[in-house]
DNA sequence: AGTGGCTCCTGGCGGC
DNA sequence: TGCCGCCAGGAGCCAC
C-alpha cells in the first residue's frame, strides 16, 4: 500500500516526465474518486501547465501555473494557478501513457503534448483534490511532520509519545503526529528500533524514542531507497514494482523465522491492524497495552503467491 | 482531547 | 465447480 516510500517513489518519476506538460483536458470516469464534480476539476485544471511535484505525507502535490493567455494571468477564478492533490491510499496507481484495454481508469489528465496520465485505483479509496494554492496550509493543518524534516526531532517524538495511552502501533499510524508512515514501514520500524507494537506510547523512554526515530528515518529511506514496497500493487508511473518487499523483516512474514533471531514472527491485531512483530527481538515491557481480540485462525498464513497487480485485472 | 471501532471498496482466497 | 463470506487497510467519522 503506498506509504511515504511509495509515493516518494511516484513523485520522483513523475518529475521526469511531467513538468512542463500542460493539462488539455480532465476526463472523470468515477464521480467517487473526488468530491469535485468532472467540470470543477476542469475548470481548476485545465489549460494549466506542470510546474512541480511535491509530496507532503502520503499525498501527491502537482503544482500548476495560472492558465496561459489568460486576461494578466492573474490568479483568480478565473484562470489563476491551482494545487492538485492526488491521494493512492491502498491501490491507487498513477501511470504515465498507460497500456489500454484496461478497465477505465478513475481519472485521465489528458496532456499536451499528446500524452495521458490516468488513475487506476482496484478499491477506488483514493482521491483527487484540486484547489488555489492559498486553501493549501488548511489541507495540511491537522498532519504531522513530515520524518525526514528537521520539525521531526527527538524532542518532537518526546512530547508527541508523552502521556500517550494508546499503542505504538497506533500511534505511529497515526498522521496527525507523524506525517507518512502506514502498516508496513510501522511494522518494520518497530521491530527495527526492537519496540514491541502494543508498548504504550506514553512508556516509550529517551533512549527508546531516540531508536524509535532513528528506526523509522532508516526504514523509510531503505523503502524509498528500493522505490517501495509492492506488496499489494504498488507500482511507479511507468509499470515498474519496488523491491523493500524482498527484504521486509516482520511484514506479512508471520510463521516465518525471525532474519536476526530465527523466533517464529508473530502476528496479532493492533487498532484494527494486522501487525507483525518478533516477540525475541521486540519483548515485552513495562507499559503494554492490551491488544485488541486475537485474529481469528491465528497465526494467520502469509497470503503469498498473489500476482503483481502491475497485471491488467480482469475486463 | 484521546482513543477505539466502524465504514468504505474490491479481488483473492478458503471453506463447503 | 461454484457460491458465499471473510480479509486486507488509509482515513474520515462517530461515540464514549
Amino acid at each position: 500500500m503506498p506509504e511515504l516510500p511509495e509515493v516518494e517513489t511516484v513523485r520522483r518519476r513523475l518529475l521526469t516526465c511531467l513538468p512542463g506538460l500542460v493539462v488539455r483536458d480532465v476526463v472523470v470516469n468515477d464521480p467517487l474518486v473526488s468530491a469535485q464534480s468532472e467540470a470543477e476539476l476542469r475548470a481548476l485544471l485545465a489549460g494549466r501547465r506542470i510546474a512541480g511535484l511535491r509530496r507532503r505525507g502520503k499525498y501527491l502535490i502537482v503544482d500548476l501555473g495560472a492558465v496561459e493567455g489568460a486576461p494578466g494571468g492573474a490568479p483568480g477564478p478565473g484562470g489563476g494557478p491551482t494545487t492538485a492533490v492526488i491521494h493512492l491510499r491502498m491501490t491507487g496507481q498513477l501511470l504515465f501513457r498507460p497500456a489500454p484495454a484496461d478497465r477505465p481508469p478513475r481519472f485521465i489528465w489528458r496532456l499536451d503534448p499528446r500524452t495521458d496520465l490516468a488513475f487506476r485505483d482496484v478499491r477506488r479509496f483514493g482521491r483527487l483534490w484540486a484547489f488555489d494554492p492559498s486553501a493549501e496550509h488548511e489541507f495540511f493543518a491537522r498532519m504531522g511532520p513530515e520524518p525526514f524534516g528537521d520539525a521531526f526531532s527527538v524532542a518532537y517524538l518526546r512530547r508527541a509519545l508523552e502521556g500517550r495511552r494508546a499503542p505504538l502501533k497506533s500511534f505511529l499510524l497515526d498522521q496527525r503526529r507523524i506525517a507518512g508512515v502506514g502498516n508496513i514501514y510501522a511494522d518494520e520500524a518497530l521491530f527495527r528500533a526492537r519496540l514491541h507494537p502494543l508498548r504504550a506510547a506514553g512508556s516509550v523512554g529517551s533512549r527508546e524514542a531516540r531508536r524509535l526515530r532513528e528506526a523509522l528515518l532508516e526504514t523509510l529511506q531503505a523503502g524509498i531507497d528500493h522505490e517501495g514496497s509492492s506488496v499489494e500493487s504498488f507500482v511507479d508511473p511507468a509499470g515498474q514494482r519496488g523491491s523493500f518487499q524482498e527484504i521486509l523483516s516482520v511484514y506479512q512474514r508471520t510463521g516465518e523465522p525471525c532474519r536476526v533471531c530465527g523466533e517464529t514472527v508473530r502476528r496479532l491485531e493492533v487498532g484494527g491492524r494486522g501487525t507483525h512483530y518478533c516477540p525475541v527481538c521486540q519483548p515485552r515491557r513495562g507499559g503494554m497495552v492490551r491488544g485488541s481480540r486475537r485474529l481469528r485462525g491465528s497465526p494467520v498464513p502469509p497470503r503469498g503467491g498473489k500476482p503483481p497487480d502491475g497485471a491488467p485485472p480482469r475486463g
